[in-house]
DNA sequence: GTGAAAGCGCTAACAT
DNA sequence: ATGTTAGCGCTTTCAC
C-alpha cells in the first residue's frame, strides 16, 4: 500500500491520548457497565478526534468468530438467487451478524473455491445457494461452520441443514389453479432434470390424479430455443393450459404461442415458477409460483443460528411458495 | 460455537507433528526457496494429514492487508449492477484477489454501513457501485483504502477514482440508429433526473442538432407508471421513435404502445439502456445501449491496482458503451 | 537450513 | 474503577 496513506489508529493511540490503559479503551468503547462516566466519554472523545476504527481482524482472531455469514450463490444475475442473498443479509442483519456474499457463476469449481475462501475468512456460518455443489465439499464446510443448503440437491449429506422451497405443491398448487378455471388438459414442460424440476413434476402429475384430470403429458426440453417443439406437440395433443419448469420456460412458451398467432390466455394459459421480475414483464403478465426467496433465506440464518445454539441433528425445512395469479392464465376459449 | 466442532489445527500443530519449528512450517507452506525438500515435504504431509487450513484472519493481521477487495452494490437485483460485480470479481481473481460483495438496497444508510464494514474487515481497496453514496463517506473510505465508485454520483469528491459509461455518446449512439432508420421525429422519456440520465438527455439533445433532424420533445416522468401519459404527447407531437432513459422505462413504453394497438417498431420504434435482460424477453426484442458492466468492474479494479502501486492523481475512466440493435426498432411506416 | 522471539490489534482473565 | 498480562495464529527479522 502506497505509504502515504497514514497508518490508523488503534487503542493504544486512543489510550495514549485520554490518558489510559488500553485495555481500558477496549471496555469503554465495547460500553462496558464498568467504566466511570467521566473516562468513558474522554476515551470516547479521543477516539473520536483520531477517527479510531475497530480492527474487525483483530477482534475475530481473539474472539475466534467474526460475527460474518458467508453466502455462496450459484448465479447472482438470477433475482430469485438475488433475493435469497438479500434474505439472508436481513436476517443476519437482526442477528447483529454481517453477511458477505459470493457468486459462484454456475460453476462447482468456483463454488468450491469461495467455500474454501470464506471458510479462511473464518465465516462464523455459510448458506449455500446452490443445488451444484459437491456433497464432499459440503461435508468438509461443515466440519468447520454450520451449513445450510438452499434448494435441493441431488445428494445432501449428513452434518449439513436446508432448507428448500415445496416444489411438489407449487406445482400442485398450479394445477389446482389452472383446474379453477376449467382446464383439464394440463401439459408440463421441463427444461431441466435436476431434483427441483423432478419435484414439480411430481406434484403435477400427482394433482392430475388427485382433480381427475387428463392423461400426464410430459415434454422435456433441451433449452428454451427447444420449446417451440413442445408447444407444437403439446397444442396437437390438446392442451388448453402448461405448466413451466421456470419462469425462462414459460415466456419462451408464451413467445412462440405468441409467434403462432394464438390467443393468450384463451388459447392457452401458461404458468411459471420463481416469479422472477420476468413475471411481471412480459405480456401477457405471467401467472407464476413464489419461492420466497427473502423468506428462504431467513429460515437458513434461523437453522444457523440452532447449530450455533448446540443443536446436532439435521434439518430440512420446507417453505410453502404462493401462487401469483396474473394475465396469463385464464378460462380456456371454447374449441371451434 | 457448540464444543463438539474440533478446534481446527494451527502451524503449531503442523509443526509438532512434522517435527520442526512453526516458523519453518509457516515458510515451507508459502513455498519459501530456503526450506529443505525432505523437510518440506514432511511439513506438507504432516498439515495435509491433520487437514491444516490457514488462517486468513491470523495472516491479514500480521501483514496488514486481506487480499480481498470490497465491492459495495445499490441493487444486487439489478442485472446490471450483478455484472459488474461479476466483471470485479473476475478481475480480481486474476489480479490474486479476493472479492466480498454487499448489498446496498438502494439506502444510502444501508451502504454507508456496509462500507464501514468492509473498511473495519480491511479489505485493500473498495469499488462502489452506486450513485447514491454521501461524498462525505466516499472521503473517509477513501482516507483508508483506493475506493473507485462505478456509475455517476451527483458529486464525486477529490482522492476518489471512478469509472462511468459514456451516457452522452451512448444516447447520441441511440439517436444516430433511429436516425439512419429513417426517423426524423425523436422523443426522450426519463423516469430519472439523476446525473446519468442528465449526461444521457444531453448526448440526445446534441445528436439532434448534429443530425439535424426534428426538435427536441423530452418528458420527464416520475416513475414507469406516468409513462402512458408521455407515450400519448409523444404520439400527438408526431414523434415516430423514442430514447428511453433504461430498459425498464423502455419496456414500459412497449406497454403502453401494446396497449394503444400501435403496430411496432412500425407505429414508434423505441430504444432502451442498460442491455439488461428484460431486453432479450420482452416483444419486441428492446433494441438497447450495453454498458458493458463487466467491463465497468474490471477497470475499477484497473485502477485500484494503480492506486496500490502509488498513484496520487484521480483517474476518471469513461467507456463506451455498444448499440445492441434488436427487433424495437425499425423504419417508421408511412404516415396514413 | 532451521529455530527463537517479537509483534500485528485486540480481548479477557487477573490484579490492584 | 482502572491497569497488567497473556495470548489469538500468523509472519518476519535475526540468530545459530
Amino acid at each position: 500500500m502506497s505509504d502515504l496513506r497514514p497508518r490508523r489508529p488503534t487503542i493504544v493511540d486512543v489510550a495514549a491520548a485520554a490518558g489510559v490503559s488500553k485495555s481500558l479503551v477496549s471496555l469503554a468503547l465495547r460500553g462496558d457497565p464498568g467504566v466511570g462516566a467521566a473516562t468513558r466519554e474522554r476515551i470516547r472523545a479521543s477516539a473520536e478526534a483520531l477517527g479510531y476504527r475497530s480492527n474487525a481482524l483483530a477482534r475475530a482472531l481473539v474472539q475466534g468468530r467474526t460475527g460474518q455469514l458467508g453466502v455462496v450463490v450459484t448465479d447472482l444475475t438470477n433475482p430469485y438467487h438475488a433475493d435469497v442473498a438479500l434474505g439472508v443479509e436481513e436476517a443476519a442483519t437482526r442477528h447483529g451478524l454481517g453477511a458477505l456474499i459470493a457468486h459462484g457463476r454456475r460453476d462447482p469449481d468456483r463454488l468450491a473455491t469461495h467455500l474454501e475462501a470464506m471458510l479462511s475468512l473464518n465465516v462464523d456460518g455459510l448458506v449455500v445457494v446452490s443445488s451444484r455443489v459437491e456433497p464432499e465439499v459440503l461435508v468438509t464446510c461443515a466440519r468447520q461452520v454450520p451449513v445450510v443448503v438452499v434448494g435441493r440437491p441431488e445428494e445432501l449429506p449428513a452434518g449439513v441443514d436446508a432448507v428448500a422451497n415445496h416444489d411438489a405443491a407449487g406445482a400442485r398448487r398450479a394445477v389446482a389453479h389452472l383446474a379453477e378455471l376449467g382446464h383439464r388438459e394440463i401439459g408440463f414442460v421441463t427444461t431441466s432434470r435436476r431434483p427441483a424440476a423432478r419435484a414439480r413434476h411430481e406434484g403435477y402429475a400427482d394433482a392430475l390424479v388427485e382433480l381427475d384430470l387428463g392423461a400426464e403429458r410430459t415434454w422435456t426440453v433441451d433449452g428454451p430455443e427447444q420449446v417451440g417443439v413442445a408447444l407444437a406437440e403439446l397444442l396437437a395433443a390438446g392442451c388448453t393450459a402448461v405448466l413451466a419448469n421456470n419462469d425462462l420456460t414459460a415466456v419462451a412458451l408464451l413467445d412462440h404461442a405468441h409467434d403462432a398467432g394464438l390467443e393468450l390466455p384463451g388459447g392457452l394459459s401458461v404458468v411459471g415458477y420463481d416469479d422472477t421480475r420476468l413475471a411481471t414483464t412480459v405480456r401477457p403478465r405471467l401467472t407464476s409460483l413464489d419461492q420466497g426467496g427473502a423468506a428462504l433465506g431467513a429460515a437458513a440464518v434461523e437453522l444457523l443460528g440452532e447449530r450455533d445454539a448446540g443443536r446436532r441433528e439435521d434439518r430440512h425445512v420446507v417453505l410453502e411458495p404462493t401462487l401469483r395469479a396474473r394475465a396469463s392464465t385464464g378460462p380456456p376459449s371454447p374449441r371451434g
